[in-house]
DNA sequence: TCAGGGTCTGACCGATCGGTCAGGCATGCT
DNA sequence: AGCATGCCTGACCGATCGGTCAGACCCTGA
């Protein structure tokens, strides 16, 4: 064998989120990583120190972006904050649907680990946001099932182009998220309270 | 010991239900639930012919309701199957968290099990009746982020009482929901939750 | 008193997990 | 030629997994 050193680590690194997307990552052996690249599971740690380190790496692009959003959010308020929340988590989802597919369901446990220390600070921040940064629980409410559903969404819907996934969802949350107390005029939805 | 019977069987499902609902059904062991019960990891296994079984034990109430529901959805079309998707669902979330959080996250590996066979079926009619029966890919879209961000809601907000929970997730429900085209308008149709 | 059945347990099993280690095999530099 | 370095591997380790089994400990009815 012996290829390129870049080659192989790049091989075992889109092995993995694609075993990992699929059986998670508890559920996914260093064994059938290596099976997967055609390589031995030595061969796998002799690339990543261990297992949570080739976790890291995956999921580091995805993070990046995460944290941008979070320093985007920082002095918004209101509707400002709720719109800026619900375009960025909308596009960072969409663009990153296999990361968030291997955090899907493992939340708690991944959430332990060094590398994911601040993930749930930022999320609950921007929960907060797309809720305005009301303090009612039905907006609260309201944001958690957005965030968590679009996050399943495009975990499963990986047949769906981009450009087609990414304003439906947008349209969705922008309809579903509860307006904040200081509403500026906004043109009457169809539906609104009819039904 | 020695206790009765029927006593250490029901802790023992009680333990696994607090156990499965934190660190899921992969990531607890029988020898977990033992010792949160005080036995030994044997006599959980003189209860339960299997870990499977165990679990089937645990979701069967659950099931059984979803269950009803699906029978109760059978023949509505439209706005009809979308009020009584919504209600039936955020009903059995709510009252049903605990399920809704063992299930989280190990879906696709858990339904192989036998005593789930049906609950994929089950879930996508569910979730094309949220659609109103529509082909729309918006329409099922949103259906689908309802349906997780709901039951990742129920399993996360553990804090809030029923009576809270329901309303405002059904609020939302009814506000996120694309409207179908046909829509008659249909009186509050006074639903005979238990047949 | 004793037999039998329900309840429970420690010891054990094979399989698999993440991770270690010494060494094989090219390749390139001196 | 000799040596160092980078890439890779089989063999192995301790821990833990789900599950089995023979037997100990009660309680009850004959």
């Amino acid at each position: 064998m012996a290829r390129a050193v870049s080659e192989t680590h790049g091989e075992i690194l889109a092995a993995a989120a694609r075993r990992f997307a699929v059986t998670g990552y508890r559920g996914t052996s260093l064994q059938d990583i290596a099976r997967e690249v055609g390589c031995s599971k030595a061969t796998v740690l002799y690339h990543f120190a261990n297992k949570e380190a080739l976790l890291a790496e995956l999921m580091a692009p995805a993070i990046g972006v995460l944290q941008d959003l979070d320093d985007r959010l920082g002095g918004l308020t209101g509707a400002a904050a709720q719109e800026v929340a619900a375009q960025g988590f909308v596009d960072l989802a969409v663009r990153f649907r296999r990361e968030i597919a291997v955090l899907r369901g493992e939340f708690p446990e991944l959430l332990c680990q060094p590398a994911f220390a601040h993930i749930q600070e930022i999320s609950d921040r921007l929960r907060d946001a797309l809720a305005g940064h009301s303090d009612r629980p039905g907006a609260r409410i309201a944001a958690l099932v957005l965030l968590a559903g679009i996050s399943e969404a495009c975990a499963e819907f990986v047949d769906i182009p981009d450009d087609e996934l990414r304003p439906a969802l947008l349209t969705l949350v922008r309809r579903a998220v509860e307006p904040v107390a200081v509403s500026l005029p906004q043109p009457p939805t169809t539906e609104d309270k009819d039904s």
